[in-house]
DNA sequence: CTCCTATACGTGTACGTTAACGACAGATCA
DNA sequence: TGATCTGTCGTTAACGTACACGTATAGGAG
């Protein structure tokens, strides 16, 4: 019996009664609309302000029946990343139960390249929202101002595009994903030693971020361990094995390896058929079937997981509720990865044998 | 242009018209209200099940223009978990624009002991839905059985009540929490040394499964250490102080120390009083605004955060969900906590200066 | 004074669903 | 036979909002 809290009803007819006008006044002050005295609709918004009119969505969505036209690209390779994302998106569109919505998937090819043909022609048709993960920014920026400037809402997934004029964006916060794998190095391997870090294309930003994040933690937190000159394998599985066994007939040998590559497979493989894994920690950033028997065993130290399905869902709640109600989303929201170990895999992994990883926390 | 999805528009009158019935008719079927032939029932059902009717949620809504009355029993004590609780119901509350609901705050003195006097009192008051954190199941499982029975649906969180009936229960895997701890410690340990673990109350099922989980997960993964015998403090601030002085005093010092309390404060006190905390690995449970510094320079090694805004937030949508759609939730969520580390606590710490420790990541 | 126009405001309809109400059989009973 | 009842069905008025449309008033031009 300590606190009470009521979302009361306050209507648009209320309004107008309380005013003395009608109905179609009120509204015409609530949406801007033209044929109305300034003197009125001074009046309505105060009263509006007073009475704390909350819009009844119910009654918007059903009187304005829409069918909206949603837009995701997302590149067509690294499934194990995109193809939750995608479930994430589609299981949030699938609550939003009383609006008919079109969700349009389509993909491009790379990343970095940035084969953005598809995306071009969307300018062209009408969409009420994109949802996309932008590459290089040469090319992404001037598309995205032109959707933006055409009055189609932009939101920015599992990377950015920070000087696009995107509505918003979604994203782990790369940097600090890096910091805590420094961190883990920093606290499992105590004696001064080294360690590297095995990455993608380090022209996108987020492979970049996350390297930056890497160096800078392990400058403060663990200044005992020094970093070899990272290995970037460009995101190609034979570069990626080929690397590795480089990176193991050199001189120091790293005591702990960072991978942020969407083939971390390979590299696995290839530290195995080295017998390395037992000495060397690794620290990986995704999770697919394959990979579940190297966390379970302990063969890898963490994965630090960039949650897929609750971007995808962030993202889509974004962009829905900005379409829909107009409210403006938080421009910039970045997740914290979910560091997963060997003890809290079984949390994270729904059915492996089916080929299936995910569930994350969202159900 | 690879997939394409639409949430199609299938009316309650589009399957009137296909079979000669009114809309009275076909209403009357999907409602399994009486008045109506057996075999119109039969032809409304299966001609909706083909054509995948789903009710307009905009228009049951706007017609049935219920006021729901929630009530939410939490402890009063251990503000920095039940808080944040509170305030993930508030929000997921406030998102739900449209409906007209009445969120009545109520708590009570202690989880253990069990003061239920209030909620006994709502027995009797007409809620539409009760979330609680239940205590001692001697208590709460009858109460909940006969809210339960008379309609009134109950959602668990941050404890569950597995023999009560409840609708559902949202926590953290006690269990998995207990684990990671264990396998951070056997991780950073590396010589065979010892561990301990300060708890609250044992006999409540949250703190004892935490404590069974550690040991388990230290017999299993980290063979190496063992387990000195657990401390209980039963969550009283000065038996934390002076335990852990004991614990300090005796024999084989622990290398780790899990803390599971709601004062893990007066602990880290005591342990830096004897300049322990450099030696010692602590890992704590909560999140408030005085363990920050500790944090940041490393003194606990990692909190396992509860998310108690999430889990409100999933208690709230599992409940309204049901009282408005009638969909049955999961009738267990476990949610996985977050590891918290120096490195990513920036992304969950808003503004300590304000006292505020939050965000998660529902936004 | 009439006619016109722009401005300001009220009215009506529809969105899909719910539920109360009335209509109309056929059956039952005085 | 007429009255009443019962089971089955159609009809209709809301719920709060958006918007097209009708209507009234004022000011100006002819």
């Amino acid at each position: 019996m300590k606190k009470e809290e009521s979302t009361s009803p306050a209507g648009i007819k209320e309004i107008a009664k309380l005013l003395g006008v009608s109905i179609g006044t009120v509204d015409r002050a609530l949406h801007a609309r033209p044929g109305i005295s300034a003197k009125n609709r001074a009046r309505v918004l105060k009263m509006a302000e007073k009475l704390n009119y909350k819009p009844n969505v119910a009654a918007r969505n059903l009187k304005l029946n829409r069918h909206l036209r949603i837009a995701v690209h997302l590149p067509h390779q690294i499934t194990s990343f995109f193809d939750p994302l995608r479930e994430g998106i589609r299981a949030a569109a699938a609550g939003m139960a009383g609006v008919s919505l079109e969700l349009d998937f389509r993909t491009y090819p790379h990343i970095g390249k940035g084969d953005i043909a598809l995306l071009e022609t969307d300018v062209g048709q009408r969409y009420d929202g994109i949802i996309l993960t932008p590459g290089d920014p040469a090319k992404f920026d001037p598309l995205i101002r032109r959707l933006t400037a055409q009055g189609t809402p932009v939101v920015c997934v599992a990377s950015d595009a920070p000087r696009s004029g995107r509505l918003a964006s979604v994203s782990v916060d790369a940097a600090i994903s890096g910091g805590v794998a420094a961190e883990l190095f920093g606290r499992m391997l105590r004696k001064p030693g080294y360690v590297t870090a095995i990455t993608g294309d380090l022209s996108t930003q987020d492979h970049a971020e996350k390297l930056r994040g890497f160096a800078a933690t392990l400058a403060t937190i663990a200044p005992h361990l020094s970093l070899l000159p990272a290995i970037e394998t460009h995101d190609r599985p034979k570069d990626a094995w080929r690397e590795t066994l480089n990176l193991l007939g050199r001189k120091p040998r790293p005591g702990g390896i960072y991978v942020n590559t969407a083939n971390s497979l390979p590299i696995l493989r290839a530290l195995e058929e080295q017998k390395a894994l037992d000495q060397i920690l690794v620290v990986v950033t995704d999770l697919f079937p394959e990979l579940v028997p190297f966390l379970e065993s302990g063969r890898i130290l963490a994965t630090l997981y960039q949650r897929p399905s609750t971007q995808g869902k962030a993202a889509f709640e974004s962009l829905i509720r900005y379409v829909l109600d107009g409210v403006m989303p938080e421009p910039i929201t970045r997740f914290a990865p979910h560091i997963i170990l060997r003890s809290n895999l079984p949390l994270f992994v729904d059915r492996v044998m089916g080929g299936v990883v995910g569930s994350e926390d969202s159900a």
